[in-house]
DNA sequence: GGCCACTGTGAGATCGATCTCACATCCGGA
DNA sequence: TCCGGATGTGAGATCGATCTCACAGTGGCC
């Protein structure tokens, strides 16, 4: 019912040779003769012969499959990945299947069996939890080829392709100080995730760098969708000592700052200058225009390809690991601060 | 390398049956004696067998995954479906397979080819092209089951499911004419597009019910992005009698609008009323916020995957057509238009 | 007592592509 | 003239799960 069915063998019989034959002269490997060889070809092309890529699988024991597992597909950051990857696979003949963890560990552990199962032949992923990882170390270890995006686990030997996350953060901090901002705001989300913990490390290390003392109640933490991250907003801009800036780890909780601080009457930058980590559509059509840490993500998903298609093709090298710079984006957001 | 490769066989001979019988033991079916049963399943879970889903699929002929052909995951439209599809798939062990069709007729084409010779189970799609559908009408032919999103293609007998595109570009306009607007812009992708043709329909409906000429000076055709959407906008507010009101056919020409207004300092609405097709979380940070028609989204994905798998289980009737209604969500970039 | 239905199990075939091995030819050089 | 290598081709095995068929017990019933 699915397939039409014109196997190998169909071909092979109406070129009259065997099946072996018509591989090889399909596959051209070995010996065929030339005049068989355009025979076996011409006899395919009308039936439309297609191989049957499962039964090439079974064989080799992979299919031309690779599994991407994102925390969000809808997430444009990770759409944009999912996007390039599927580009630079398509060039290799493989297909990209998307398993979307949700940013839920017991579903990446789940996803990850599945598609093991799956004879799938190598991953991309993003870990949902820094620490809960004895499912990827595993399956590492088995020598599945893994390149792991946006964020690291600790003591994998596997490639992996990261941002600078504690730059970035510190540079959006060091431009609001030079702003004139002492009191200065972190909007952050749960810290399983890994660049959370790296966006917090560089949220600090600024701080320090310029002598300002961290101030436990000026960090409010939410998880990651606008939603939360409007009440968040809500709740630190209520206390009687509010922040003059504020900076968000990511561009759904910046959005949700966005929206609370509107909901509260605080204008940008008048009352509170703003950075977001991660640029995004929206910032640009704001008013003002949002300053942001930009991510250079069309350069991620592509790379991560490239990285896992070479240890498909089987190079055996010690695992690397990249680490791409941010960049700051100064738009409107942030005014310099002078005591009131 | 990949896998581990603890295969039924070894499963049986730690329980000491043949094949067929461990076969049976785990898949529940035939005859098995109870203690039979029991030390296969023992032997099964110590060994920490999986089968082999490429094994099962060259007998079945099917691999649990369904392929999506979306026009653009970093659409957010399609992106939200493909996530909706995904979970509602999971529920059936099924995996998803999205192979992007970049708007491209042949790249449709070949993905589709490419997806066939996969065993895949089944196919969502969102056809790029209205018109040239052979490669569809011969997907169907030949039993595949297809379930069509957002998109329709004539003559073609399978389960589709999309949107009541002519009705919401006809209430769009319906408002705007009812807010005084006579001269009304329009902004429009390629018409290959079916829901292009739609809602341009929508739109000459409704000014043909209220009386309004059709100018065709007023449409502005372009591909469907933000950097085109912003040049054909310039375009169409450059010429001396130009539109109050602008209706835009989906949310990333919106953007582009939007952009484009801004850059040639009209505002809206005080000098340009403006209606989407489409909602889009920007929609509501912009000032004023925009009004949109808005899509049923969180209903399709699961639909389609719904009418997919009664498919794939088998059920024989007659193709589903669902059209969901649109909703107008007012909001405040339409302003009463009164001769100046 | 004998026959049949019901249970339980294994050998082998099957899905489709590919690979190994064996068997033919054919040719050139010794 | 004979031999070894280069060619060309096919039969059959293989990948792993599943299914068909055959076979062997066991029990019940006439």
């Amino acid at each position: 019912m699915t397939q039409k069915g014109i196997t190998l063998k169909d071909v092979a019989a109406a070129a009259n040779v065997s099946r072996a034959t018509a591989a090889r002269a399909l596959n051209s490997y070995g010996y065929v003769g030339d005049e068989t060889a355009l025979r076996v070809v011409e006899a395919a092309e009308k039936l439309g012969y297609r191989a049957n890529l499962v039964a090439q699988a079974l064989r080799s024991g992979q299919l031309p499959i690779v599994g991407f597992v994102p925390g969000d597909i809808q997430n444009p950051f990770f759409a944009r990945i999912a996007h390039d990857i599927e580009v630079e696979l398509r060039k290799h003949r493989h297909n990209l299947l998307i398993a979307s963890s949700e940013e839920n560990v017991e579903q990446e552990k789940e996803l990850l069996e599945s598609l093991r199962s799956l004879s799938i032949r190598g991953f991309i992923l993003a870990p949902t939890s820094a620490t809960d990882s004895e499912h990827i170390v595993q399956l590492v270890r088995e020598g599945a080829p893994v390149v792991l995006i946006d964020r690291v686990v600790k003591e994998l030997h596997c490639d992996s392709v990261v941002v600078d996350n504690e730059g970035g953060a510190g540079e959006a901090v060091d431009y609001l100080v030079a702003n004139g901002h002492q009191r200065i705001g972190l909007l952050r989300d749960e810290s399983r995730i890994f660049t959370a913990q790296e966006r917090l490390a560089g949220y600090q290390n600024s701080l320090q760098s310029h002598g300002i003392a961290l101030d436990e109640s000026l960090i409010s933490v939410s998880r990651s969708t606008v939603e939360h991250a409007v009440d968040a907003t809500i709740r630190l801009f209520s206390r009687r000592n509010r922040p003059t800036a504020l900076f968000t780890v990511d561009s759904l909780m910046t959005q949700g700052a966005l929206l609370g601080l509107r909901s509260m009457g605080l204008s940008i930058p008048h009352d509170v200058s703003l950075v977001g980590f991660d640029d995004f559509n929206l910032a640009t059509f704001t008013d003002p225009q949002i300053t942001v840490v930009a991510q250079p993500i069309s350069e991620i998903g592509p790379l991560a390809a490239k990285l896992l298609l070479e240890r498909l093709a089987g190079k055996k090298i010690a695992p690397r690991h990249i680490r791409f710079p941010t960049r700051l984006i100064v738009r409107g957001s942030v005014a310099r601060f002078s005591r009131r």
